[in-house]
RNA sequence: CGCGGGAUGGAGCAGUCUGGUAGCUCGUCAGGCUCAUAACCUGAAGGUCGCAGGUUCAAAUCCUGCUCCCGCAACCA
């Protein structure tokens, strides 16, 4: 038994996330820390929402609400929703809590011990209108090079150009309009990455069995141009975690807050502060998973999330660990993916475009879309969501292969032994070939979770699935049952005995089915098929079962095309109280 | 010459690192079975592996050049 921990990139607080999101760091992840559980490992799964930063004041600023209430209230709604997509979180934390607070400022402190902390005078743009400072997407003006008068302070998205906003003519706050601006001086905080670059590369080359996609993105950023920049990690917002040297005041930062991607990897370590507390442990417990120096040292840790957030994940985190020059423990392994696209474009958060998660669940059960995004989940490349694509696969492989060999087999011992698992008979050639086949699918099948490689796991377990309905036409129990009724029960009670072993194998990624194919088998032994041939013995003769309801009702194809016609327009803006 | 990823039968993908008869799922066609959610099982047709050169006995796989698509481009979650 090793352990594993595992943390999802933490979704941001404005509003409920589409399956782009969904599918890129949360659901893969708890695929994982289902997989690892399952194989009796120790696991710690971490998620949380990142809460701070200006897209939050401004979400709460629309929806009329003090940005704390709003983030409270938007973190139960993501708590439910990520319920309801049975996402198997130890811990479901904030980024705003108190015990981030504390941990944000001590980490703060150790890297201005080690010297790795300057403060730089700089100038901005101050709204008198807003009574606040803008950040560079927050200026708008007319573009200095081709005249576009809708150019963001960071860049023009007309000519591309990469602006200062300084640059732009006639500046305005993006947020009010008003053209009332003055520069201001601002001193800030800047982590001294560029001091760190060389620890951070060796770093990075050490980790050879990374996925190309991560290791490429964080070369890019520690060679491209003149190498790893000194970040940030102040603003001038009143929503953020206040600037202090651990617990002391930090002269000149009166006012101004931490920045939030400083903070936000920093709640992986809180969150598990959180669960503790949440649960009544004590500091120990949370310690044996964070510092080597008390017990995490055998720990391996593996982060999930989209392309965009490897950056982040692989130098600025690891230079605030590094940097601290405390025992904190560094991620093993990150798994990074592609973008889901949606019928030709990008899913969208600020256009509402595509299929956010509340109306995901809202149309059909989680099972379903845990099914097609994790079996379809953008590993090597982008890939794209169609609900042709979505209806066929979920129907095929879920319907007709899983749940109709389900259906089959329940429904034949029925009428021919009675609902319990039927005596007599012994496994012959076919049973032993048909246990043969499914131990190497089976090792196989473990070989690509360990390795997280999803799209191959996923096909491995559908093959698995086939395996038994190509025994069954083999087999022909119904045929044997006329000449032969004790190998017709031998054939039967193996085959009731593959739906148990298919519910454990499936529970990570379609866990409500599993439950009920479970509960159907009267069962409660989910036990990992180490020995297939003794797991195929698990229900005994005599063993009552019940005939569950069908496991997975097809898509039909007025549904699907009035779920295309649906969501071919953009989803209300509103998000739900 | 900004960086990275991709281009494989009608669709979606694997195979490329470690050259050696091009593989999987869906779709199509034919057959089988009849226990089952008109499901399941078997077989067949269909690809000069983006383009052009090169290395090699042999290239989807290595090298060179080119074309097209996607993402990123630093304080924007």
């Amino acid at each position: 038994m090793a352990r594993h921990l595992i943390t999802s990139a933490i979704p941001y607080i404005n509003g409920i996330k589409h399956l782009g999101n969904l599918v890129g760091s949360q659901l893969p992840a708890d695929l994982y820390a289902r997989y690892l559980r399952a194989r009796g490992h120790e696991v710690m799964f971490l998620c949380a929402t990142d809460e701070h930063g200006t897209p939050a004041e401004l979400a709460a600023a629309k929806a009329g609400k003090p940005v704390a209430e709003y983030c409270t209230e938007m973190w139960q709604v993501q708590k439910d929703l990520s319920d309801g997509f049975r996402l198997s979180f130890d811990h479901f934390g904030r980024s705003s809590s108190p015990q981030n607070h504390k941990l944000t400022q001590h980490f703060a402190n150790r890297l201005a011990d080690e010297g790795l902390i300057t403060e730089v005078e700089e100038q901005q743009f101050y709204s008198n209108a807003d009574g606040r400072f803008l950040p560079d997407r927050y200026v708008e003006g007319e573009c200095p090079v081709c005249d576009y008068d809708k150019a963001r302070g960071d860049q023009c998205e007309e000519c591309t150009k990469p602006l200062d906003p300084t640059d732009l003519i006639n500046p305005r706050s993006a947020i009010s309009g008003s053209t009332d601006l003055e520069l201001r001086k601002t001193r800030h905080l800047y982590l001294r990455q560029s001091a760190m670059r060389q620890q951070l590369s060796d770093w990075i080359d050490s980790k050879t069995d990374w996925p190309i996609l991560t290791t490429s993105i964080a070369k890019k950023w520690l060679n491209d141009g003149d190498g790893l920049q000194d970040r940030g990690i102040t603003r001038d917002l009143d929503w953020g975690i206040p600037v202090k040297r651990g617990d002391a005041d930090w002269p000149g930062m009166e006012g101004k807050v931490f920045y939030v991607w400083f903070d936000a990897p920093i709640e992986y370590i809180a969150c598990a502060v959180e669960w503790a507390e949440a649960t009544g442990r004590d500091a120990s417990d949370w310690e044996r998973w964070w510092r080597t120096d008390k017990g995490a040292d055998d720990v391996t840790y593996t982060q999930f999330m989209g392309k965009d957030n490897v950056p982040f994940h692989t130098l600025s985190f690891p230079a605030t660990i590094l940097g601290s020059g405390e025992p904190w423990k560094l991620v093993d392994y990150i798994k990074s993916f592609n973008y889901l696209n949606y019928d030709g474009g990008q899913f969208s958060t600020s256009q509402a475009r595509g299929v956010f998660m509340d109306q995901a669940l809202s149309i059909l059960p989680s099972d379903y879309w845990r099914w097609w995004l994790l079996s379809h989940v953008p590993e090597n490349s982008d890939s794209e969501f169609t609900w042709q694509n979505f209806q066929t696969s979920v129907n095929k492989d879920l319907a007709d292969v899983l749940g109709n060999f389900v259906s089959r087999v329940t429904k034949f011992c029925r009428s021919k032994f009675g609902e319990e698992i039927p005596s007599g008979g012994t496994y012959g050639p076919q049973e032993t070939a048909l246990i043969a086949d499914l131990t190497t699918r089976i090792r196989a099948f473990e070989r690509h979770m360990d390795a997280i490689e999803l799209r191959k796991a996923s096909q491995e377990l559908r093959a698995i699935w086939v395996a038994g309905n190509e025994y069954l036409q083999e087999a022909a129990p119904w045929s044997t049952f006329k000449e032969n009724p004790d190998l017709a029960a031998a054939q039967i009670r193996l085959a009731l005995n593959l739906i148990r072993l298919y519910a454990v194998l499936s529970a990570p990624f379609i866990p409500d089915a599993a439950a009920r194919m479970l509960s159907a088998m009267n069962t409660l032994d989910m036990d990992w098929p180490e020995d297939v041939k003794a797991a195929l013995n698990t229900l005994p003769e005599g063993h009552t079962f019940t005939v569950p309801d069908v496991l997975f009702a097809k898509i039909s194809d007025e549904e699907r095309e009035a779920w295309e016609e649906r969501f071919e327009g953009m989803r209300s803006l509103t998000p739900p109280a």
